[in-house]
DNA sequence: CGCACGTTTGATGGACATCAAGGATTGTGG
DNA sequence: CCACAATCCTTGATGTCCATCAAACGTGCG
């Protein structure tokens, strides 16, 4: 499952990622050579609520969705993460358990860093310790946003922001418009939108009407990109 | 409004900051010497959704809370923050505007910097920029429960977690329990609950019937808190 | 082909927002 | 000290959104 060390191919990848903004050659490379690799099939569970945040992830290749259970066994699907995202990040600089569970929906890459390792190099390198800290605040307003959202907008509208977020994150340009690009079932985009999967069926079939999306077994395509974008704000 | 320097009785008060975690004396008083002090009447609004990120704030005394309007102008507060806690650390940390506005509820005193003026610091003790990282991710956390409550839970659950919230940062020991120390109307408390002020209102007065909660106007004292949590937590 | 799984659609009910009206509390000015 | 206005609070009636339940209908895989 883990290899050492990522390939070259990934550095130039790497090289564009927020995190390491600002970093030299040396450090970048510094920082990559501490990791190792590990992958993982569709389904696979990366970290799980509740776990001790003894590891530190970046996505190098696939994605992975963010997803908390509560207490009464609601399901909820907080974020899409791919390629250059940060997994565990929250956690691990506040040494408290992982609040969410990350788990691949394709095959995935991610590097892997020790908490204490990569407490070193943010030492080391004070620029990575800012850029965590840019990379952080941005998931902090995202998700007041989220708040925000989930209190005062209705089911369609939290839908149509949650296929924006997935056009955005996981968009692939096909004929008809923007697909996205993993298998997505009703459930799973009703966990994303915070609805169930009989709501989000009948608005979906509604917007089909309309040609704003074309969709089928777990797939989606978004037809009508401006349109959607209407509908989230409201209009 | 503003005067140099905070005094040397707060600075007792700020070394106990989570901030400022690990900071030597001598860093200490030079990150404290950069600030400088301003004082807000209740209502007063120390920085607006929208603004740009130019000033870094910690509350020194008094309570702030933090409320986002969202664009069908549906309001909704975020947070109680007081004494200790960081104000515009995200937006700042990201240079993008505020994501939410900040008003004083009570006569409040903050310490000041300049969005520049603190990332020098950070580069000057890395410690702070690591302290800057662990409330920050804290901050992101709590908004990811929030996010959760929000999509999942009840009306009457989220009230009781928002009064729970409210005795945490708020409360002030009294005869039959514990008092929120702030004029706390209705409207207010279905602001952070996410909620209309008439549900609030009829859950209220079930709770008073009940013995959990006393309540008049712009007055609310929490009696039997373990209920409350029981409720919080939908048993 | 047939079974499992995902999807659709209708019927029903409950939670909660909204509208409406009246009651309580506080502060103010005569 | 009382009258009155301004807020804030309560409570009832109504309606709407959406979750839930139930059942039938594709679709694709073994």
């Amino acid at each position: 499952m883990n290899e050492r060390a990522p390939g070259a191919a990934d550095r130039k990848l790497l090289a564009r990622v927020g995190l390491f903004n600002g970093l030299d050659a040396g450090p970048l490379a510094a920082v990559i050579q501490a990791a190792t690799v590990r992958r993982l099939p569709p389904g696979a569970v990366l970290l799980e609520q509740g776990d001790e945040p003894r590891w530190l992830y970046l996505i190098v290749e696939g994605r992975l969705k963010i997803g908390h259970m509560s207490p009464d066994g609601k399901p909820l699907t907080l974020r899409l993460l791919g390629p250059g995202d940060l997994v565990g990040c929250a956690a691990v600089f506040r040494k408290l358990p992982y609040p969410a569970t990350a788990t691949a929906v394709v095959d995935a890459r991610v590097l892997v860093w020790g908490a204490a390792r990569f407490e070193d190099l943010m030492d080391g390198y004070p620029q990575l310790a800012k850029n965590a800290l840019s990379v952080v605040s941005g998931r902090a307003e995202e998700m007041l946003r989220r708040v925000q959202e989930m209190a005062t907008e209705p089911a369609d509208q939290r839908i149509a922001r949650a296929l924006l977020r997935l056009v955005r994150d996981a968009g692939r340009p096909v004929d008809a418009g923007t697909e996205i690009d993993f298998a997505l079932s009703r459930q799973d985009l009703a966990e994303f939108a915070g609805a169930t999967l009989y709501t989000v069926s009948r608005t979906l079939s509604a917007w089909q009407q309309a040609g704003i999306v074309a969709s089928g077994r777990r797939r989606v395509v978004v037809c009508d990109l401006p349109r959607l974008t209407r509908l989230a704000e409201g209009r």
